[in-house]
Order: C-alpha cells, then sequence, then structure tokens
DNA sequence: TGAATAGATGAACGCATACTCATATATTAT
DNA sequence: ATAATATATGAGTATGCGTTCATCTATTCA
C-alpha cells in the first residue's frame, strides 16, 4: 500500500496487524483471485455502458423486438440526435445490433448477456420487467 | 420526437414512415414495455458503481471472502484512500457491508445479485472467473 | 433533378467522478 | 497521556461523458 498503512490477517480466531511484513500466503492467494486491469477494464466498459438511464431504457424497449431510430426517440420523448448518439454507443459495444432497410435502421439487442444482466439488475433493485 | 424525425410501424412486409402522425397502438404497445425513468435511474446507478475498474477489482477480491481496507489496497497497489473512497461508494449503494472489529474495518460482498451481475459480465467479455 | 426524410456525427457545454493530498477520528500500544 | 495505526473524509484537479445544436450523408418521392 502507498499511505497510511498496515496489513492485516486472519490468524485464528485474532487478527494480526503488522506494517513492514507482508504475509506472502495471503498476498498470492488473493492476486490469484483478482482480475487483471485488463480485464477490469474490459468488463468496466459493459457496466458503463449501462450505466445511463437512457441507454437503459433503449435497451428495455429493445428488449421487446427490433425498433428504428425514432420509434425509440419518440417512445422515450428524447431528440434523433440523442438516441443516435446512445445507439453508436450501444453498437460500439457491441450490445446491439441493427440492419439498414432503405433510410430506416432497426435496431435490436445483440447478445442475451445484455438482456440477462438487465434482468438482474432489474431483480437487484426489486422491479421485475413488465 | 424532437428533432429530424418521423415515425415507423411495421405493417406486413411494409415499414409505413409519417412525421406528424403518431400510430398510438405501437406508441402504447412500447411505453408499457419502457422501464419508467426512476427506476431507469435506480438501476443506472447499480451499474454506474460497477462501472470503475478499481471497484471491479475490489469486487473481485471480496468475492473470495471478507477482507479489511489495508489488504484490499495492498493487494490492489493502491492507496489507503483512494481504496476508502472506493469503498464508501460501494458501501452507500448497498453492494458492501462492513463490520469494525477493533480499528480493523472489514468489507464483504453485501449480496448474491451484485456476485451475479460480476460473473455475468465476465461471461459476456469472455472470461470466466479464476 | 430537386425536395423531403432517416439517421449519423463533430463541436461545445455542463456535470459527474476517480484519484491525490492533507487532515480528522477512533482504537490500540507504550 | 502520548504515539502509532486503521480508516474516513473534505477539497481540489483532471478526465470522461450526455445532451444540444448544427450540419452532413444517404435514400425515397415528386
Amino acid at each position: 500500500m502507498k499511505a497510511g498503512g498496515g496489513k492485516h490477517t486472519r490468524n485464528a480466531e485474532e487478527y494480526v496487524c503488522d506494517v513492514q511484513c507482508i504475509h506472502p500466503d495471503l498476498v498470492e492467494e488473493l492476486e490469484k483471485n483478482i482480475i487483471d486491469g485488463d480485464t477490469a477494464s474490459e468488463l468496466s466498459q459493459i457496466f458503463r455502458v449501462m450505466s445511463d438511464p437512457s441507454r437503459l431504457r433503449i435497451i428495455s424497449l429493445l428488449s421487446k423486438g427490433e425498433l428504428c431510430v425514432c420509434d425509440i426517440a419518440d417512445a422515450l420523448n428524447m431528440t434523433q440526435s440523442a438516441i443516435s448518439h446512445q445507439l453508436r454507443v450501444l453498437r460500439n459495444t457491441q450490445l446491439v445490433k441493427f440492419r439498414k432497410e432503405g433510410r430506416v435502421a432497426w435496431y435490436s439487442l445483440d447478445d442475451d448477456h445484455v438482456l440477462k444482466l438487465f434482468t438482474t439488475g432489474l431483480d437487484h433493485v426489486g422491479h421485475t420487467e413488465p
């Protein structure tokens, strides 16, 4: 650690703290279980994308089926531009896919994981999907 | 919608677009399926908390058991202050809980949903937990 | 061909937030 | 009581991001 700290280990019923010594066994044990920084960053991106209310509502809509941009904009009462920007974010992170039909772009969820994350999250906040 | 837009509906095999008219059936259908703004905000908070690499690594560590602040700081090679700030965020959103034992604070995950979100996320990025 | 429309996108503004630094609080040891 | 330790926290700074506004491309219609 870099500031203000010591080091603790469980030792039967008592907790031993010491600043200078590091307990290699615990550290090693811990370090096996840490996801590395790259994985953490990669993972954080998915959650980051799902951490915006507008994007969640888009996902909520798309969980029911394919929709075009202006349907979404209308349903959420947001500008086409705002929706389009958000859809790009969702596209870039592979959470949604789309197909072009004339000048209409139809969007849909790309992955079941997204839906699972969404419903698990809803579960967590104590709501259930309609 | 507020800018640049029309309105589309699936109509058998053809898609009808019209700007001024709103198709009440589709809108109504959609609006039943939208999570409301409050729910979206509430849900976004959980994902927001899980959208930071440092917090994810903390969660990763705590998924293996109870740890004190300086254990975490040491394992992640971050300052005690930074960890403490992040733990407060995790505490305030009920993702972790803690107990005080003397001057040592032992933290652990508060909820199985957290772990489920974490592992589902890892699944999504194609990693599996060690 | 020219007008209208669906959507995409760059710039800019405002707000949120992760970390650092300094310091405060609470507990243990001497 | 005094010193040391474990953690918490406020202020400040830098970075990231969501939305708006203006504009651009591509497609359809007249």
